[in-house]
DNA sequence: AAAGACATGTAAGGTGTTACATGATTAG
DNA sequence: CTAATCATGTAACACCTTACATGTCTTT
């Protein structure tokens, strides 16, 4: 059981539905864990069976009726176990770095595409980290904050997002560069 | 389906025994795709079942005798659709990320501890993989290389893994030093 | 003789992914 | 009235993880 974790860790940041969660999964909390909107449906009625969180049905008249979730003791206890207990090391599945891996046996071009395609959306995301960060420490600069602000783990995990979001970046846009560049100089071989 | 393409990918390089990609996956691999030695195994079996590698027993005097595979053409070819294809964006499954996330409800000596003893870790990846690209470009400088040299492929996720195990040093290292200094100021404010 | 690396496999159970289904409400 | 967003769920299937089982060969 894995996920509950992440689960439990993005509900202490305040009261949220399975919907609301699946967009904070899909920007933020992807930084370190990955999950579907189904899986967080599933998820969070368990985590309520099991005591770890409670439900609270909130009517709204502007849009459909939602069910928010708060992580209850037996969760928060739950969490420091897990903290308490060696972290299995992550883990990571990329498919675009596969076939960068094979691409001395395969053409290059709908790799490249992807790269610069994927450079993009990175640099996107370097965007919204670098605004929810600002957005996090508000007045203050980011050595105070980081001394002094609160809540500081959202503020962490979102600096990691946004480096490994800034790597992505460069890597993708130099390797598409270099892999382009090999392809002319061959292709001038060739002629 | 998956896996696959990564276990393809990795018998691009050479001819590999289930044991050999284990350990190949648990090293360099493991930059842009996990996987247990168990499904390895069991990968391998499909894989030769459908065709895209073939098996070949190697009898040993040494050790156990072993049996490795070599990627088809149909394997090739199934390589080549794959990349043509639009990758799924890439997945990240982090416990140690999701423990700092909660570190402002939960203890954090624990957390500080795994995250001094995963900077060690990350340390030891970064020289691993450093070797890895010496070892990969020979005499070449790496300039030289990336223009010129071959295999490209396996360089250039090599270089991925090297700075992102970079970027994960520097941030359980600076991370895991201001948790530290802000639970010292804690204890100085409560004294 | 025992420990450790080499080498491969079966089976059970847990997790994750995908497709589908349903319905409310707002904005254009 | 159509599309988009909000909101939640069921079910089937694919995939991954873990425990266990087995045996070879070398090193200490």
């Amino acid at each position: 059981m894995a996920l509950r974790h992440a689960v439990l860790a993005a509900l202490l940041d305040g009261e949220y539905s399975g919907y609301q969660l699946a967009k904070i999964f899909d920007v933020s909390v992807s930084n370190f864990w990955h999950a579907v909107p189904q899986q967080l449906y599933s998820e969070l009625a368990k985590l309520e069976a099991e005591g770890l969180i409670r439900g609270r049905r909130v009517i709204q008249h502007d849009r459909p009726n939602k069910r928010v979730y708060t992580v209850t003791q037996a969760g928060l206890e739950e969490l420091e176990r897990f903290a308490a207990t060696p972290a299995k090391p992550g883990i990571i599945r990329e498919n675009l770095l596969v076939m960068v891996q094979a691409v001395d046996h395969i053409s290059a071009a709908p790799v490249i595409e992807q790269l610069e395609e994927r450079a993009k959306i990175a640099a996107a995301k370097v965007e919204i980290f670098r605004r929810t960060l600002e957005h996090l420490r508000g007045d203050m600069d980011e050595e105070t904050y980081l001394r002094h602000g609160s809540p500081i783990g959202p503020y962490l995990t979102c600096l990691r997002g946004l480096r490994f979001e800034q790597e992505n970046y460069e890597w993708f846009t130099s390797t598409a560069r270099l892999l382009r560049e090999r392809t002319a100089a061959r292709a001038e071989e060739g002629a």
